[in-house]
DNA sequence: TTGTAGGCGTTATCAG
DNA sequence: CTGATAACGCCTACAA
């Protein structure tokens, strides 16, 4: 094999004693060349060391084999949402697709440009709002992507998402069924629920469809996500209402906030106190005791994003464009049945 | 503005009543544009919406503008690295470069033809061993790249990397400062450092040095990163050496596996026993007690490596291109002085 | 300061 | 099944 980089297809052509037409087939597999032809030149390709050159390939082919995904690095959301990233890349890889990773903020106008300079074929957003204006410019832009997350309406949109509704009442279902009836919610914060942030309305209604299931009071509180918020927090409502004896927390890691006051206060998780969080498999091995949670597939969901975005580039069309991921409760040593507990928090 | 995304240059030309060379030059700021041409070609520029076509760009420039990191998924490396990508990221995007992210594992011509396909301009490294394959084939070759991490002979090459074996030594002056005497070393596992992965191989360098600085008896495990193991290998090594006083790891958030191991043998951390780790701020945190590092900052050696890689690949050549960050040693709340301690381990 | 002309390395169309 | 030839959209000497 030659190392000369500067090897092109008429090279090719030439040592092969064929057209640079019959090379361009044979690289890009078309059905209309003769067996012999076909070895013939793949054999001085090998020996020439030809490697096609991608950005003549993608100017002639108008194709850019190229995806990107838009991660919001400013708005600093949990790191549960790293996965997303290789997940995504995973996919790509698999489909000989490239994968950027952008993280720099996004203007309308970057955002178009991103197309228009041919520079990918196709975008995953994450961070998805109920009514999201990078959406309805892609849609009415007509420019492929995939949402991590979903809006309100997702007539014609393709995404893959949690369903944040459902694995709240899950939560709520494990805990009743462990005999607990006093159980505060930990909401996202408010500024997320006021931009309508999907997961943070969702959750939301979630919370208030197990409550009414149950029959349980409202113990809800909105809690930045950060371990001192948490850790404060949580200090606060035992003040206001001893009379809890779990909690669940929408905000991830950070959780062990939670787990940490209750300490402090005397409450010992799980014999006096059920918590059930939000987070990958990781994270929660890591919470001591390791977190009973709804799982966060981040890793999944970036990859079937990416396979589905690449669905649609290539075939213009996708099976099945909406995943709705059901949430799955993992138990670990954070949750424990009540009647170990007297009402006052400590064991019978 | 404009919607038609199939404007081109000439379009501009002809509108502005240019030559396409004029409207070319304004497109990469040229210095030789009379002002008042210049405003009225960007006039035009703008009415017409008109961006140029990266992939055309690239293929008549020659250059791609693009860098790529390579992380090898396969290796399951600790989730401390799953920083370097949104570093690198965060660092292309200032300098206007796309980033791409190859998760795929590479072989010695895919790594050759990401350069001569003229798909990347440059490439990160990481996982780098004292003798890289990879190093050597980028190098012979006289590709640009830049390692995280670094090589046993590193001369001409570039790198960002933290100093492990000072590292080491830092931990244990802190222990010995604390009146430990009898401390163990949780090393990397013994197939990274036959395999000569750099930080297995000069952590241990560190842990000689260190012993012989304090004159401490050897007290060296090599462990898997993993909770699990992490747990049995400390179970065992209490059982073994139950004079133990102090341990330093090297596995990152695995360590929370130690600890847990540790209350088990009913010894307190860090009451009892301290414990030094290496980990990002966000896992160190979530460890209960919060673990006292060295800190490991990968968003910073992502960002800097990127930086690097790019002023190598505009300007051919590099102020500082060999950066070997400092260890810092963060003390939380899993170390604390010997001399409440007894030497069975128990408060005095 | 500006324009002309010739690439850059492929793919695609259409004849043969 | 194969081959001319014209795009693809821009950059860059070189000339004016």
């Amino acid at each position: 094999m030659s190392e000369n980089s500067e090897v092109t297809i008429f090279d090719v052509a030439e040592a092969a004693g064929v057209s640079i037409t019959t090379v361009s087939r044979i690289l890009n597999n078309k059905p209309d060349v003769a067996e012999r032809t076909r070895q013939r030149v793949q054999k001085v390709i090998d020996e020439l060391g030809f490697i096609p050159h991608a950005q003549a390939q993608r100017l002639a082919s108008r194709k850019s084999r190229t995806i990107a995904l838009l991660f919001p690095l400013e708005r600093a959301v949990s790191p549960l949402e790293q996965d997303f990233i290789v997940g995504g890349a995973a996919a790509a890889g698999e489909e000989n697709f490239f994968f950027n990773f952008i993280t720099a903020p996004i203007t309308e106008s970057s955002l178009l440009n991103l197309y228009r300079s041919a520079q990918v074929d196709g975008i995953i957003l994450m961070e998805i709002h109920l009514d999201d204006w990078r959406v309805k410019l892609l849609r009415d832009n007509d420019f492929p992507f995939v949402m991590i997350g979903r809006c309100a309406d997702n007539e014609g949109l393709n995404f893959v998402d949690l369903d944040f509704d459902a694995a709240i009442v899950t939560a709520f279902d494990h805990l009743v069924e462990l005999g607990h009836r006093q159980i505060g919610f930990l909401a996202l914060p408010a500024h997320m629920r006021e931009q309508q942030y999907g997961p943070a309305v969702r959750s939301l209604a979630g919370y208030e469809r197990a409550r009414q299931k149950h029959g349980l009071e409202v113990r809800m509180w909105e809690v930045n996500i950060a371990v001192e918020d948490m850790f404060d927090a949580t200090l606060n409502i035992l003040d206001e209402q001893p009379d809890l004896t779990a909690l669940v927390a929408m905000q991830g890691s950070p959780t062990v906030g939670v787990i940490r006051a209750l300490r402090q206060a005397g409450r010992t998780v799980p014999d006096d106190f059920s918590v059930v969080g939000f987070a990958t498999a990781n994270v929660a091995e890591l919470i001591t005791p390791p977190l009973t949670v709804i799982d966060f597939p981040a890793f999944t969901m970036g990859y079937q994003a990416a396979k589905m975005l690449i669905d649609q580039i290539d075939k213009k069309s996708v099976e099945n464009g909406q995943i709705l991921l059901p949430s799955e409760l993992i138990v670990r040593k954070s949750t424990k049945p009540i009647n170990a507990v007297m009402s006052d928090g400590r064991e019978g």
